[in-house]
RNA sequence: GGCCUCGUAGCUCAUCAGGAUAGAGCGACAGAUUCCUAAUCUGUAGGUAGCAGGUUCGAGUCCUGCCGAGGUCACCA
């Protein structure tokens, strides 16, 4: 357990004890829910900070200094603590005996890779769906994002516990997929020898789709070329699903992801379950035929009133009822999501993360109105937007135009930064702050790369550990960890001993951009120390005339480095040992 | 026009699911760098958190309204 939930725990019992002393009354049991133990904001506020007799005055009936009188009263008692504060409106400022920090380097050490780990998930299913890209090309730079947002916090959920399904969702089912099909049907009269093919407008006219054309021939020479389109679309279009399919799965794998489940929109649709989802909201009278009121403003040029088979959404906090089927009878794309998200739900039995892009941000309500519906809960479903990422190169914006076919691919961008430097930027920003990609600065050498910042702080540690290696400074034993009494090293220990609890609020928030950042101030007061040496050589790593104090400091920086790498495999993100 | 997201230092962004005097980096300004672990370092200045209300012991954080930016808006996915 790490020091900040050893002390809430102390001062929850503290509480329980204070009631039956019978010195505190509370009118219910006692709720200590948001009693937390954290460090303070100011360093001359003490080592912990505990707010628990703010939290807790009101249920006891007493003034928040008063209750914080007594409570600092019963903490004293605890051997680690040496002085208790009452400060503001009732903050107990905890001042810990010395050595008490240096300490907990001993169950960092000896936690190893897991440390951090937690089992708030309990074992419970959480689904995380991500990227799902229409199979319609390959992966894009946008498509990035949410690929890597999604693996980290999929990372995050499993390291604290929760048995999680990454997930991808194929669109195999509309209209954009016979597009694909025709547009590949084209190449394929184009592989087998035809001259003067154009893409019309309206068809996708990337080069990629010549492999599919060349792939089509191969495998049917010209045995499709006279058949009509009923025919051939059904066996194009699979086929260079398939094709589009392999390709994005070969780009996740570069950038370190790999799937757990790919659900076809087609196979819901074939296999019935639309009708079954519709089915069970029917039967809960969330459906009807009806007619939907005119949008306002602007309305689109082939508006027409109609009726249509609707979902009632506003019974669950949308704005409108929604359409569940197209006029041509055909379900909407938002009916099958709806059989989608219920087939999630009975197949994981736990909660839903979706991972979209902002550019969905509308289809949030009517989703998640849907999630209750069928759940008959109303916290199934987190669904997560991913603002947009600007392309940059020194500044100017890297041209891409989808209609031209020439728009910037996932690929692309790897290759010219790396899968590292992607993955770790991607996450240098709160998922629904738009951000911005510079090539040139995210692979610069310097303090203001943030990746190189991080692994250069591993690697600088590492180089440390193989210099005591080489050097054969220290011998066996416990060092005396109480040596490490220098403000520098006492910081960066309250840092390393911060990251259990900076693992289980990205986990609980859902927002792994916090283990990016924990990491980058980790990385900063590492080079902090490390510049500190330079000023005061007595604050050196590796001192050849003390052999205690190396021995001590050899265990924060084998601390440091354990954490940043743990860190970093969170994000999918390699560690060098040298640089 | 409706809805969604966002608005924090000159710039780029954090702020631990409400906590104390809102933090970092860049840039600016002032210094250091013969030795040393230098793909530099130390320090200083810089803020009415878009605006106005509300809830709360306490609000950048929650609620309402307005302003501004972006996204989105039946029969695309």
């Amino acid at each position: 357990m790490d020091i900040f939930s050893r002390f809430a725990d102390f001062v929850t019992v503290s509480v329980h004890q204070l009631i039956e002393d019978g010195q505190v009354t509370p009118l219910q049991a006692v709720n200590t829910e948001k009693l937390v133990v954290e460090l303070p904001r100011e360093e001359s506020h003490g080592d912990l900070a505990c707010n628990a007799a703010m939290v807790l005055a009101k249920q006891v009936s007493m003034a928040p200094r008063e209750l914080a009188g007594l409570l600092a009263d019963k903490l004293a008692a605890n051997e680690d603590i040496a002085v208790v504060d009452i400060a503001g409106p009732g903050f107990l400022n905890i001042t810990l005996k010395p050595g008490i920090w240096p300490a907990e380097l001993n169950a960092i050490l000896s936690a190893g890779s897991v440390y951090g780990q937690s089992d708030i998930g309990n074992g419970q299913a959480v689904n995380v769906e991500f990227v799902s890209a229409n199979p319609t090309g390959p992966l894009h730079a946008a498509h990035a994002r949410g690929a890597i947002f999604g693996d980290a916090l999929a990372n995050l959920l499993a390291f604290c516990g929760f048995q999680v399904t990454r997930e991808y969702y194929i669109n195999d089912a509309g209209s954009q997929v016979d597009t694909l099909a025709r547009s590949a049907f084209l190449r394929y009269r184009e592989a087998l020898g035809e001259e003067r093919i154009t893409i019309p407008e309206g068809l996708y006219p990337g080069e990629y789709l010549k492999d599919v054309g060349e792939a089509l021939k191969t495998r049917y020479q010209d045995s499709l070329r006279n058949q009509p389109e009923v025919v051939t679309l059904p066996i194009v279009r699979s086929f260079a699903i398939d094709a589009m399919m392999d390709g994005i799965k070969a780009d996740l794998r570069e950038l370190g992801i790999e799937m757990d489940v790919f659900t076809s929109e087609r196979d819901l649709v074939e296999q019935g379950h639309v009708d079954e989802a519709i089915g069970s909201l029917r039967d809960r009278g969330l459906v009807y035929r009806g007619v939907l009121a005119a949008p306002k403003g602007q309305l689109p040029d082939d508006w027409e009133e109609r009726e249509q088979l609707l979902f009632r959404a506003t019974e669950f906090g949308d704005d409108t009822d929604r359409p569940l089927q197209k006029s041509d009878g055909s379900w909407t794309y938002f009916a099958s999501d709806v059989a989608y998200h219920a087939d999630k739900l009975n197949r994981t039995g736990g909660a839903l993360i979706n991972v979209w892009g902002a550019d969905h941000s509308g289809y949030v309500k009517r989703m998640t109105a849907a999630t209750q519906a069928l759940s008959e809960q109303n916290d199934m479903l987190d669904v997560k937007l991913c603002q947009l990422v600007t392309l940059l190169d020194k500044g100017k914006p890297v041209k891409m135009s989808k209609r031209a076919g020439t728009f910037v691919t996932l690929r692309d961008v790897m290759e010219t930064v790396g899968a590292d430097v992607m993955r770790f930027i991607m996450l240098t920003r709160r998922n629904d702050q738009a951000l911005e990609f510079d090539y040139a600065k995210v692979t610069e050498k310097s303090r203001e790369n943030p990746v190189f910042y991080v692994q250069y702080a591993h690697a600088r540690a590492s180089s440390v550990l193989r210099q005591e290696d080489i050097r054969g400074l220290t011998e066996q034993g416990q060092p005396d960890l109480a040596l490490l009494s220098d403000m520098h090293e006492v910081r960066l220990i309250k840092q390393l001993a911060s990251w259990p609890s900076v693992v289980r609020t990205a986990a609980l928030t859902h927002e792994p951009h916090r283990v990016a950042f924990y990491l980058i101030d980790l990385a900063a007061l590492f080079h902090g120390l490390w510049n500190a040496g330079r000023d005061n050589p007595a604050l050196r790593f590796i001192l050849e005339s003390d052999a205690g104090l190396t021995r001590a400091r050899l265990n924060l920086v084998a601390a440091t480095a354990q954490v940043i790498k743990t860190g970093l495999n969170l994000l999918s993100v390699r560690s060098p040992e040298e640089m």
